[in-house]
DNA sequence: GGTTTGACCATAA
DNA sequence: CTTATGGCCAAAC
């Protein structure tokens, strides 16, 4: 198909930075999910690159560990590894997981606040 | 520059 | 509850 007329585009080149700096405003204690992370950039559909750009992030300064799948579970693909480290730095924010590995989304799940951008 | 992949999500069975 | 399938689109090969 033809190229897209840039508006059209639900989401942009190099989104990357996006997804980093809205994970950078996830405050502490709090846990947001790929989905909403997208949502947040405008498109609910690219949550898997979300957490691909998650996997490529050596930042920092983003608290990937705070990102969750939309079950209030840890994903991990291939690397469970990463799965209990999360949980760990999770733990030490004072969020607690359920036997199965879940916590309560219900209360947890923040949202990329524009207004914060406004005010800071 | 086409093919594969990927830390997902929603729906169905 | 779990497992399976389709879809979405950028980055890596």
């Amino acid at each position: 198909m033809a190229q897209d007329h840039g508006e059209r585009r639900v989401v942009t080149p190099g989104f990357h930075e996006r997804v980093y700096e809205v994970v950078r405003r996830v405050p502490e204690g709090r846990v947001t999910t790929y989905g909403d992370v997208a949502s947040a950039l405008g498109s609910p559909r690219v949550a898997r690159h979300v957490g691909w750009a998650l996997a490529a992030c050596r930042a920092d300064d983003v608290p990937w560990h705070r990102v969750i799948n939309a079950k209030g579970r840890v994903s991990h693909r291939g690397d469970v590894g990463r799965g209990s480290l999360q949980q760990t730095l999770l733990e030490a924010e004072g969020i607690s997981f359920d036997d199965t590995g879940r916590l309560d989304l219900r209360a947890l799940r923040w949202q990329h606040d524009p207004d914060a951008d406004l005010g800071n």
